[in-house]
DNA sequence: GTGTTTGTTATCAA
DNA sequence: CTTGATAACAAACA
């Protein structure tokens, strides 16, 4: 489940890799991963190269570099919803994205030799690497959309991002006066907040001693300001350990990310809470698996 | 065959 | 208007 640590580990690692890369074919083996006109599509893309990779929450933007007399901005939207993955095959084999991964451990991160059968799109650059989108479970999703278009999502879609000065104590504050849902929701919520996902509401109300279920308007001073400090810490942390793979997350390399050993409460139902040692409790709360423990969050 | 996993949007109901 | 619940999207796994 990619959340904001793993898009930004995938920005991070493609910027360094793809930045100036002219496309010289694009093929769509999964027709409705791309989410326009597949000739569009193509044609978008094809003879152009990469100029810049913006993210917003989990959402990875590719700016596409306009020839002359092209004068609109086009950008490669790429979301990862739940399964989705890039992997950057440097031409050759062995090195994967610039570093050299055992094959074992390729293959099981990525279902073997690119392309298998959860392969969606496949790009490829005029130096021979070629990004791949794998994708399980075909929620994830490519699609070309103009300056405005961006503008308009960006707008409509997202709240500030987690480790802007835009998300302050004094924003949650407002926010959250009077809001009747719970605490969880609101967090999950990208109009709220840019980025955060299960995995990470989690993590952050434990570090804040919150229970996800409480009422969102009902924290106080003091809890808003623990609450905004400990998503802070989290989401930084969660960066520079490349982020969480539970289930088929890897990075742009095929590398697992190493945060999921510093999780205190997801995944960890029935196992000790790292401070006091009780049982975490394993709930369902807004529709997602929820996490907390029920001595330390209050 | 059942339940579970989750990012996002749509739809319906209170 | 707000909120919650549910389905949909889709596939794998236990």
């Amino acid at each position: 489940m990619p959340e904001l640590p793993e898009v930004e580990t995938i920005r991070r690692d493609l910027v360094e890799s793809i930045i100036g890369s002219e496309i010289v074919a694009v093929k769509i083996l999964y027709l409705k991963t791309a989410k326009n006109k597949a000739a569009f599509f193509v044609k978008a893309l094809e003879g152009h190269k990469i100029e810049e990779i913006n993210r917003i929450g989990k959402l990875l933007i590719l700016k596409i570099k306009q020839k002359n007399g092209e004068n609109e901005s086009l950008h490669l939207l790429v979301h990862l919803k739940m399964t989705g993955q890039l992997i950057l095959v440097s031409k050759g084999k062995k090195t994967v994205g610039g570093h050299s991964l055992s094959e074992d451990s390729f293959e099981s991160s990525v279902g073997g030799e690119l392309p298998n059968r959860h392969t969606r799109i496949i790009i490829e650059f005029k130096n021979g690497d070629r990004l791949f989108f794998n994708d399980l479970r075909k929620f994830g999703y490519l699609k070309i959309v103009d300056e405005l278009e961006l503008e308009k999502i960006i707008a409509k879609g997202y709240g500030p991002e987690p480790l802007s000065l835009k998300l302050s104590v004094k924003y949650l504050t407002e926010k959250l006066r009077n809001k009747k849902k719970n605490i969880k929701a609101f967090l999950l919520d990208q109009k709220m907040i840019a980025g955060l996902g299960n995995i990470y509401v989690d993590e952050s109300l434990f570090l804040a001693k919150i229970r996800p279920m409480r009422l969102a308007g009902s924290l106080n001073e003091s809890e808003i300001k623990l609450l905004y400090q400990s998503i802070n810490k989290i989401i930084k942390k969660a960066i520079e350990n490349r982020g969480t793979t539970f289930n088929n997350y890897v990075d742009s390399s095929g590398r697992k990310g190493n945060f999921s050993r510093l999780l205190n409460v997801y995944g960890r139902g029935k196992l000790p809470c790292p401070t006091c040692k009780k049982e975490i409790i394993k709930t369902k709360l807004a529709g997602r698996g929820t996490h907390y423990c029920g001595y330390c969050q209050n």
